[in-house]
DNA sequence: CAAGATTGATGGTTCAATCTTG
DNA sequence: CAAGATTGAACCATCAATCTTG
């Protein structure tokens, strides 16, 4: 079992400080505007991009990063409050479409914008446009 | 208010991607060896390295990124498993001491067995040293 | 039995209110 | 009143068990 070189960690420490500092700025923003947290956007977003036919479920776990229950319980809360309605798979009885409402796509723009605005703050605003070409080719050798 | 460039965007969307990407393969590695999450290793860390004076509770809120009730919390759980103990500070009677014990460090060393080695497989072998320095310097500047 | 999805129970986070001391 | 810290209540995340359909 290979243990890391200290430059190893230190990248480790500044990624989860980089991440764990535009997070809070963002999700601060959100609850200081009374808008639902950033997950609720993430799902928003794939469902209108994904259009009239919606998606299932199961393809938002990947997409997400988040489990079968709480692709669950996250569409229950939206579909609750309107944003979202849940139709049965014609083919496979077992599954579900989600697809995004009206006043789904309304939320999305209004989050948009506080949550593009942080985003700038936190990031377009501090780094150059090279550096962000350099910083998000070597993040995603990360994702590999 | 000024909303990103796409490459904001992007780099925004990469850095949350490998933030979480790397994360869960930590936190798995952790609960499949029956250990506590990384949090507690993080002030573990931060109580070894402050030595036998210790920490005050609020000392701990910028480096763990945490609010005060958070820290709190925190510290009970790991005070009612004997990781840590709290000494009323002498000083300032509103206060609290937080000392590592010595299960505490030995937890420590324990986690960094599973932690050490997941770091390794997610951040150093897929970059280079050279690739390592840039990233790291690239992210500290997002955290400035 | 496997795949997609849901749910009861449990534990962790968060807010707001509170307590104690300076 | 302000600062450090704690706590009840509400909310969210997670595990394991379950339900339904293929």
């Amino acid at each position: 079992m290979t243990m890391p070189s200290d430059t190893t960690v230190t990248t480790w420490i500044e990624l989860a400080r980089a991440y764990g500092r535009a997070m809070a700025t963002i999700e601060q923003a959100l609850t200081d505007h009374h808008l639902p947290p950033l997950s609720w956007y993430d799902l928003l977003l794939e469902l209108e991009r994904a259009g009239e036919a919606g998606l299932r479920q199961f393809e938002l776990e990947d997409a997400l990063l988040l489990r079968q229950y709480s692709v669950s319980r996250l569409a229950e809360r939206l579909e609750n409050e309107g944003y979202l309605w849940r139709k049965r798979s014609a083919e496979d009885g077992r599954g579900k479409y989600l697809i995004i409402t009206d006043k789904g796509k309304h939320l999305r723009q209004r989050m948009w914008q506080g949550y593009g605005a942080k985003i700038e703050e936190a990031v377009g605003k501090k780094l150059s446009p090279g550096q962000c070409h350099t910083l998000s080719a070597l993040l995603s050798e990360l994702s590999r």
